[in-house]
DNA sequence: TGTTAATATCTGTTTTGACATTTATTAGGG
DNA sequence: CCCTAATAAATGTCAAAACAGATATTAACA
């Protein structure tokens, strides 16, 4: 019952359970994922959480995004985004504007210089993902797709 | 191309690879898992790292470890040990001795009011991980888990 | 319409994390 | 042995996260 990250990491005892050795090596490797993507951000000055919400902005051309929707769409959460966007504003990566009809909420925009920003990063990054991934197939990719995507939906609901 | 979290985040362009696909929804999907434990830890007062650090301890016997082991083993990453030691110690849960023989390091062991608290919970984490996977079938984890850890592997060397 | 609830964002405060540096101790080569 | 490098842990400082609560605006309904 003991797995490979049982030995790496010199447990000596079983897992409590299949279910735990599979939370477990999923946290691991996230973590160690996140901190190959923080090491190719770090030159450019932005952490992962910056970097996740100007792609967003990105995607989904000048109208821009409430706070709100940007935190529903974050890779990770944040529960302090007014303030993750206050710096990335003052470097002048994102516009943030009050919105008329409602004035409840702010409309955030991606400027020209966010988009610059990005586009320097394009190609490291897809990169990095070869690097991290690209020795699997493509048929064992889909399928780690597929079970990753069955935990996920259950953990969200 | 776009899965179902391209979906769910309501992007609407496509991943720019399988690959980045694949590990966007690997962090997204640990992130919500680690959530999911800060909640059931945070009536003890224990952060998931503060956790680990206890688990891993009570996996060694009465030795401890030192420092360096100690982070080696984490689940995630930590620059900072000394100071999460510093707190758990003030708690009670660690105890802290400079070794005889290399007074450079510290050997850490788990106290009985440590262990108390993880026997406190175990049934509480049992469930929720079952919670959490329970529903996959044993033969889908074991698949995972092997997926997974071909992941790790490629990411942590 | 007035009053309360709901929503969206922001602010204050405290804790934790990140990064570089520092101290203490041991190991190794000349 | 002495000097330098290597190792283990701790510390100082500053930025970022966590948590609670406040402010502003809109919605809902008696």
């Amino acid at each position: 019952m003991v797995g490979k990250l049982g030995e790496e990491i010199g447990k000596t005892g079983p897992f409590a359970s299949l279910e735990e050795e599979v939370v477990l090596n999923l946290l691991r490797t996230a973590d160690r994922l996140m901190g190959t993507i923080e090491d190719v951000l770090k030159p450019v000055g932005l952490s992962p959480t910056q970097y996740n919400v100007l792609r967003i902005l990105r995607g989904v051309s000048a109208q821009g995004l409430s706070c709100q929707e940007i935190a529903r769409r974050m890779i990770t959460r944040d529960a302090d985004l007014t303030r993750l966007l206050d710096r990335v504003q003052q470097r002048g990566l994102v516009h943030r504007q009050r919105q008329t009809d409602d004035r409840r909420v702010v409309r955030i925009t991606i400027t020209p210089a966010g988009l610059s920003t990005l586009s320097e990063l394009d190609r490291t990054v897809l990169d990095l993902n070869k690097k991290l991934l690209g020795h699997m197939g493509d048929d064992r990719l889909k399928l780690l797709l597929d079970l990753i995507e069955d935990v996920r939906k259950h953990a969200e609901a």
